[in-house]
This record gives C-alpha cells, sequence and structure tokens, in this order.
DNA sequence: TTGCGGAACGTTATAATATAACATTTAGCC
DNA sequence: GGCTAAATGTTATATTATAACGTTCCGCAA
C-alpha cells in the first residue's frame, strides 16, 4: 500500500510472493509449473514492471509462447497485474481475490506500487452510472515522482 | 459527457470538431496540414477507438510514420486522446485545455466516451499522496457495457 | 524575388510487442 | 503401463512503433 524504498533489501518480498503463489494455486487446484514460478520470480525480482522480452531473456533459451503463456496464466490467477501505460507486469502483493490494480509509476526510477483505493473505484462507477454505463473492468495508472525521487527533485 | 447513441448522425460531431481543431491550432501557432486534417477526420469518423494502421490504411498511399507523426502531432495539441487498452485513438470532444482523459470504453460495441470527473483525478491524487506519491499524468480507462448494448444484453 | 532555415513529409529499414498453428512432451489418473 | 488433457516446444507471422536519412514545402527576411 505504500511505496518500496529503493534500497530496502527486496529478497525477502521476492521469496513470500512465492510462498504465497503456492499456497494460491494449491488452493485453486492450479499448477504453479517451473517455468511459472520462474516467470513469476523474476517479475517480482524486477524493482520496476517489467516487460515479455525482458523476460523472456532472462529465461534464456524460450521462444516467446514460452512467456506468454506463463505471463498469461499468472494473469488468470491474479498473480500478477499487467500495466497498460509500458506493457510491462508486475507482482501482486496480495492476490487471492480478483481486483483491478490501480498503480502509482515513478517516471524517474520506475517503481511501481500497487494501491487498492476503494473510493478511486468508487467515484469511476458513481460517474459511470450517471451515462448509464456498467463497469466491468478498471485501469487506472498513475504517472509521477515517488517519495523518494520527489525528494532527490528538491 | 453522456454517451454517444450508435444511432445518432455522427457527421456534424467530425464537423464540428475540425472546425474546434482549426481554431485551437490557429490559437496555438500551430499547422493543421492536410495529413494531420485527414488523420483527425478519420479519428473522429470512426465510432470507437482506432488503430495508427487502420488510419494507415485509411489514408491510403502511405507509411507508418506519417500516421504516427500525425498522431505525435493531435496528441501533443490535446486534439485526440490515446486509449492505452487498446492501442488505438479517439477525439477529444473539448479540446483547448490539457487533461488527461477518463474513458469508458464499451467491450461489446466498442463505442468510447470520455469523462473528465474531478472526483475521480481527486480520488486517485488523494491515495497518492497519502504515499507519499506526487501525480503528474493519470490513465483512467474503465471497460463495460454502455447503455444500449446494457439494454440488448438484458 | 529569391534564397535561407526549419518544419513537415517521404521512404526504407528495423525494433518491439504479441499471437497463430501445430508438433511434442509431461503429469495425473485409471 | 496406457490413456487423456494440460503444458511446453517450435516455427512462422501478425501487430504496433520508431530510427535514420533524404526531400519538399513554407514562412520570412535580405
Ligand atoms: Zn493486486
Ligand atoms: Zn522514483
Ligand atoms: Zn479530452
Ligand atoms: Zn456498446
Amino acid at each position: 500500500m505504500s511505496f518500496p524504498s529503493p534500497q530496502h533489501d527486496h529478497g525477502p518480498c521476492v521469496v513470500h510472493a512465492l510462498q504465497v503463489a503456492e499456497e494460491e494455486c494449491r488452493r485453486r487446484g492450479a499448477r504453479l509449473t517451473d517455468i511459472r514460478r520462474r516467470v513469476l520470480e523474476l517479475v517480482w525480482r524486477s524493482h520496476a514492471p517489467i516487460g515479455a522480452y525482458a523476460l523472456l531473456e532472462a529465461l534464456g533459451k524460450a521462444a516467446p509462447p514460452t512467456v506468454y503463456r506463463a505471463l498469461d496464466f499468472l494473469l488468470a490467477h491474479g498473480l500478477i497485474h499487467r500495466i497498460e501505460k509500458l506493457n510491462a507486469f508486475v507482482g501482486c502483493p496480495h492476490p487471492g481475490h480478483a481486483h483491478p490494480g490501480q498503480f502509482l509509476l515513478c517516471r524517474q526510477c520506475g517503481a511501481a506500487a500497487e494501491l487498492n483505493d476503494e473510493s478511486i473505484e468508487q467515484a469511476v462507477r458513481r460517474a459511470a452510472e450517471k451515462t448509464g454505463f456498467l463497469v466491468a473492468g478498471l485501469v487506472v495508472e498513475a504517472e509521477g515522482l515517488c517519495p523518494a525521487c520527489r525528494k532527490d527533485a528538491v
């Protein structure tokens, strides 16, 4: 919910995310195969949202469909989110209940933070209702400066 | 601000948009060249957001950079918006003051409506502030059913 | 008017992102 | 073990976007 400090030790976050993912997949009867786990780990290891071809390269010998299929699986089970603005992917810090993500993207350091603010979704839903539109999915992506980069910029 | 009825006569909308664009460009000292005007007209003629390569085809004999340059110009001067989710473009119904768009995108008929709801932006700004993040740009894209398609679906 | 200089455009090639189609392997189940 | 469906491998190609460089056009000023 808060912005990840750039110098925090990210290792434990990755380990924790993988544990949660194992659990969540078990609960759902979904198979977190080796490739899928490796992609998820790579996504988490990256501090910033990471693109499919960067993942592909990190995986070593693999073709595009391999990584896209893994990403599709992870998206379908709510373990990652896609950032539309960046054509990139980021780990979900609290999978288990389906939700659209709301993201803060630092234009300086690339870091991303996920919000899940009820009032944002409500504001959209209310405004949409006024026009008679029924909201089914929602993309919210704010670009700007994270706390650390904001300080640096003075 | 409200959803465009699918059977409304779109011709006048296009004509009006082009007039406003002429005016706005004059005001800004920007050149609305033939290509740029044709691209803007094509964007407006399309009921739904339209992609760069569809515009390219409609233009006839032209190469990608031609249409992308025109789109860049139109974006820079606030005459169109880009829909990130769709990699597509839509005319702005009220250019003249820079603003991020907030969009309602019908998954059935493809129609798009632009909102400019203060409360949405405020909700995002407030939630971002809590984390110390400074918002500079904002993408809001809701997917769902427009009033007409909602009725059809019962 | 003519020539200058920058903006706009043309053209070719290529980068970056994503999917189609089909063969092969693997994992779970009886 | 043998069956089946899911997962993965493999090749080709679609889709979206930009780089690089040459040419043309347009406003402006000598
Ligand atoms: Zn999430
Ligand atoms: Zn930052
Ligand atoms: Zn607008
Ligand atoms: Zn519709």
